[in-house]
DNA sequence: AGCATAACTAAGCGATAGCTTAGTAATAAT
DNA sequence: ATTATTACTAAGCTATCGCTTAGTTATGCT
């Protein structure tokens, strides 16, 4: 992908971060065995050759959707990073979270935590190792915010970031099942004493 | 399955109970669509022919394997159903939740979450109506339990039933991964004020 | 214009999916 | 012992999987 060549000839038909958004949104909605080489033939459309000329494998169409899905959610997580008061604004990235797959119409929750579920039992692979670092990454974040409350002690909040982490993970997982009333009832509930 | 039969001829060299729990565990391993019937058929034991002959289809194979859990869960269950002191009860039956599959010694989360999980996206499908139903059950539950508090009103109730389900929901899904630690860290902060 | 190169189409590769079936072995009833 | 019935083994069915390749078309460079 993006490799440098000599000399043009034709020209590619398509645009890598077209078809790969729309490559993404079919891993969203299926999970990654569920989607095959065939159906991204037809979403991306584009032929099964080009999809392994640009992307190499189906595997690599997966890793190129995750990263197209992590950006369409940095919005959020750099208005979590930027922001400063605390528990609250980890509240409003509850609330975030949730409203972001809304937007989009569609009930499938977030593609990095069903990419979690379905390569749970697979610790050794690749993509697990990435949505590893990414959770991490996310509990890092908790406890920056939780630290902004100079009254809590280092106990409190690693217990508190292990929680939310868990607790953001369990509302990922029912977002794709759950009312959006049950969903807010779980917000409210989990930072009530926060 | 459990056909009657005028003339008995030569009999079944295996227990249909036997090998649906070996079934259980493979499908509790690697999820529905991960199994194959090759595999069903070294994990169980025998010949795909007899596969087909006891349960129809992979599907049936796998209806019988959630049966068998669901037998097999039904202590925890019924605890909970006899118990008597309200959400001191639930959050036992959470405590109980994460043990039981720890007692058979892996780490592959709760059979009925992850394939709640795992259809999601087939909401017209038989299993997810299965699982759907699964999950009002416990949340009947969860509601009986809650109102054993008379000081709550039903509103009260309400939510906070919303807020177990979606918490046990998360709690399952994340004991594929997380330790033991964190998970108990997040028992004891879903139950510390309700 | 001619050539080198890259992107296209479409057919096909071996492997595996769920499932079936032809042929054989075992058992209960007669 | 014969017969009817069922369970077994093993091979094979069609469909689809991820992926490749032969052949054609389009483009930039000389």
């Amino acid at each position: 992908m993006y490799r440098v060549t000599k000399v043009m000839a034709r020209k590619k038909e398509y645009i890598e971060e077209e078809v790969i958004e729309k490559a993404m949104h079919l891993f969203w909605h299926n999970g990654y065995e569920a989607t095959s080489v065939r159906m991204l033939e037809k979403e991306m459309g584009i032929n099964q050759f080009s999809i392994y000329s640009s992307f190499g494998s189906k595997q690599g169409v997966f890793q190129e959707s995750l990263k197209c899905y992590k950006q369409k959610v940095s919005a959020i997580f750099n208005k979590l990073k930027n922001s400063t008061r605390g528990v609250e604004d980890i509240k409003e990235f509850f609330y975030d979270s949730i409203r972001f797959p809304e937007e989009l119409g569609n009930q499938k929750g977030c593609l990095v935590t069903n990419t979690y579920n379905e390569f749970a039992e697979k610790k050794d692979d690749l993509i697990s190792k990435e949505i590893m670092d990414f959770m991490e990454g996310l509990k890092a974040i908790f406890i920056e915010k939780l630290k902004m409350d100079s009254s809590k002690d280092q106990a409190t909040i690693r217990k508190q970031a292990n929680y939310l982490v868990l607790a953001k993970h369990g509302l990922a997982a029912a977002s794709r099942i759950n009312s959006k009333e049950e969903l807010e009832d779980y917000i409210e509930m989990t930072f009530r004493d926060l």
